[in-house]
DNA sequence: CGCAGTGTCCTTTTT
DNA sequence: GGACACTGCG
């Protein structure tokens, strides 16, 4: 590949023509005891991370004693591919994986040392969240009085903390505590009614077996002889201590990140841990890589810029050999139209020019909603994207209805996955049928699935009808244990009667609904159980499913954006509010968490960088006027070209009120109103 | 019991 | 402009 098309990691491109630096190589050359590599945006960490483990393997450690701890799917695979290219060799029992997805690994081994007789299913958000909602209904509670989505979130922040729903009902920070503690102890209390675990869980259950069985901690500590960390100021509590269980005295521990990237304390990720690495690791190794090798000098001075005022942050100076290139692009649009306009008109001019691919551009935003009038704007001009986020496709409502019948098949206590597959396609079991056949199942202590074939207390006709879906299940259940994952899906299509369904309604959406099981279908391999296939489209991130070089401008949120580089970036709706978004402007962490966010943005891009606001923009329905945001006034003015739309030109301020403090200013930003629009 | 139509609340960001 | 809960009809 001879053109710069997008890499998926800050794996960068393929063939580097520079061979490692000191730093780089003093790091790749660590081989016993702890290191903590500080490596800024597009200083090669990946490349330093698997070109060490190239050298462990080659220097004789085996494959399967080194675990490899990465961010998402998607640069594991990439690690994976780049080690065994560089080896020439087989590195499939390395362990290269997700914090997730390690874990899950392992509780495949030793889910039984921890009570649970067979392997526990995996509730994804969807799944956590009819739970929740589902208790919280049954304590009588309305949900407005009680966010499902606020106690999702803090059982999830609770759980990635270690902490459990005793610690979280004493603690007086939280308005209604109590009452919230009290959903947290239901919702473990049913995950484990329905053999099920949820994402913190895989963690947590690690840390336990780990805690409670020391044979078993000694079995893995004794494998991993060498373990290696990537993103490692994204790592919550709970991985952290992960870690240091793992790493037990021998302390072999490599873990690479950047302060400066770290966008998921809203998560539960801690910075600190840091820090924490080097107290509890003291005496570590530390290697700072400054070197960027990804972003001409104008965009890197920009971006640099808007972190640099941070406290507390490790002082990092990123520089390069590149020159400083084309100037950062500052576009004033008057509305989110506008904006789109601008951006599709930029990018159908340069790929036209045949200078630039599609492939090559970008689209970064802060919300997910702010994808749909580029998509609209590209429609009109025919510009092929791929919108990465926002629904996904695991969880559309099709996709979760099939895979909802293949998992209660392979785990028949799945109560989540029973509810929703009775209900898709429609066969005449309702509420009334089913809060009957739950009372029976709660007094005697059987799964919904099981309570079908029972004397149940539902009325005949209905009875009848879970008697045959019991049956279907279970044809599926044979299916799901002899076929491979696509053969049983496209069976299960077919027995559930869910493509005739669709087939009867004939709605555009309904035919693409046919499409995406289609497509679910062919997601799913030839060679791979359908048990596996039902652990991967758990686990898939939307960063897993961008693809390579593809010939289609990508279009995503910032924190997708993480890990990846494209020749050309539009960073848009830099407006106050947005980013930084409303909800995190109060507190201090939370705006610097915003910088960073723009920063991350902003270092992904290799040769062009744009940012966009705009005067007004359509919220919720509603037409507001929009600052621009503060971060702006940061940049340093002379690596920034500031633009008007011509549509702003004309109709500077749509409404009164201006922006910023006056028309054509940033509010005293980066020097003088002084715009100097072409 | 299912569905379509109406009204309400919204929205950060995701492994 | 959308998801989702509720309602009232067939």
């Amino acid at each position: 590949m001879d053109h710069t098309a997008h890499t998926g990691t800050g794996a960068t491109s393929p063939k580097k023509p520079f061979p490692l630096n000191e730093r780089q190589m003093d790091a790749v050359n660590h081989t016993y005891g702890p290191a903590l590599v500080l490596a800024g945006a597009g200083s090669g960490k990946t490349r330093v991370i698997t070109t060490r483990a190239a050298r462990l393997i080659s220097e004789g450690a085996a494959p399967w004693s080194i675990l490899c701890v990465t961010f998402t799917n998607k640069a594991a695979g990439e690690m994976r591919e780049r080690i065994a290219h560089s080896l020439g060799m087989d590195v499939s029992r390395m362990w290269i994986a997700t914090f997730h997805a390690a874990c899950l690994r392992i509780l495949k081994r030793e889910h039984q040392k921890l009570g649970y007789e067979t392997m526990p299913a995996v509730f994804d958000a969807t799944d956590q969240k009819s739970l929740v909602k589902n208790i919280i209904k049954g304590m009588g509670i309305e949900d407005a009085d009680l966010p499902h989505r606020k106690v999702m979130g803090l059982i999830s922040k609770f759980k990635n903390d270690m902490r459990g729903p005793e610690e979280m009902a004493a603690d007086g920070s939280i308005r209604a505590a109590k009452t919230i503690a009290e959903v947290y102890f239901q919702y473990q209390k049913r995950l484990k009614e329905n053999n099920a675990v949820d994402f913190d869980d895989l963690m947590g259950l690690c840390i336990t077996l780990f805690e409670n069985r020391p044979d078993a901690l000694e079995a893995y500590q004794k494998q991993f002889e060498f373990i290696m960390v990537d993103e490692f100021q994204d790592t919550n509590a709970a991985q952290y201590r992960l870690i240091k269980q793992l790493a037990g005295e021998r302390k072999n521990v490599f873990v690479v990140g950047d302060d400066d990237q770290s966008i998921y304390r809203w998560r539960g990720a801690k910075v600190g841990n840091i820090r924490g690495f080097e107290r509890d690791f003291a005496g570590c190794k530390v290697v700072l890589l400054e070197e960027n090798y990804r972003s001409a000098g104008n965009i890197l001075s920009a971006a640099g810029a808007v972190v640099r005022g941070i406290g507390g942050r490790k002082e990092k100076t990123l520089w390069t050999q590149q020159a400083a290139g084309e100037l950062v692009t500052l576009l004033s649009a008057s509305d989110e139209m506008d904006e789109a306009d601008f951006i599709a008109r930029e990018i159908r001019r340069q790929a036209a020019d045949g200078g630039r691919r599609y492939g090559d551009f970008a689209i970064f935003y802060r919300t997910n909603a702010q994808s749909r009038v580029i998509e609209e704007s590209f429609n009109m001009r025919g510009i092929p994207y791929r919108v990465y986020g926002g629904l996904k496709f695991y969880e559309r409502k099709e996709v979760k209805d099939l895979l909802a019948w293949l998992r209660l098949a392979v785990n028949n206590s799945d109560e989540i996955s029973f509810r929703r597959a009775v209900a898709a396609p429609p066969r005449g079991i309702g509420t009334t049928s089913l809060d009957k056949l739950k009372e029976f199942a709660v007094a005697n202590s059987v799964s919904l699935f099981a309570a079908c074939m029972m004397e149940n207390g539902v009325s005949s006709a209905a009875r009848k009808k879970l008697a045959e879906f019991h049956a279907l299940v279970t044809q599926i259940r044979e299916l799901a244990q002899n076929d491979t994952a696509r053969e049983a899906i496209q069976h299960a299509v077919q027995k559930t009667g869910y493509l005739d369904f669709l087939a009867e309604k004939k709605t555009a959406q309904d035919n693409a609904r046919a499409e995406n099981l289609q497509e679910l279908a062919s997601a799913a391999g030839e060679e791979e159980t359908v048990a596996e296939f039902l652990d991967r489209a758990t686990l898939v991130s939307e960063a897993d499913l961008v693809e390579e070089g593809a010939s289609a401008v990508s279009i995503m949120t910032l924190h997708v954006s993480k890990g990846l580089e494209f020749p050309v970036v539009f960073l848009t709706g830099m407006e106050e509010g947005l980013l930084p978004h409303r909800n995190s402007m109060e507190g201090m962490e939370e705006m610097d968490e915003e910088r960073r966010l723009c920063y991350v943005g902003m270092t992904r891009a290799m040769k062009k960088l744009y940012l966009t606001h705009a005067v007004s923009r359509n919220i919720f329905g509603h037409r507001d006027l929009a600052k621009p945001s503060l971060f702006l006034k940061d940049l340093p003015e002379e690596v920034v070209d500031p633009k008007m739309s011509l549509k702003s030109m004309r109709d500077p301020l749509p409404r009164s009120g201006g922006y910023g403090g006056g028309s054509g200013s940033f509010g005293g930003g980066y020097g003088k109103p002084k715009p100097r629009w072409r």
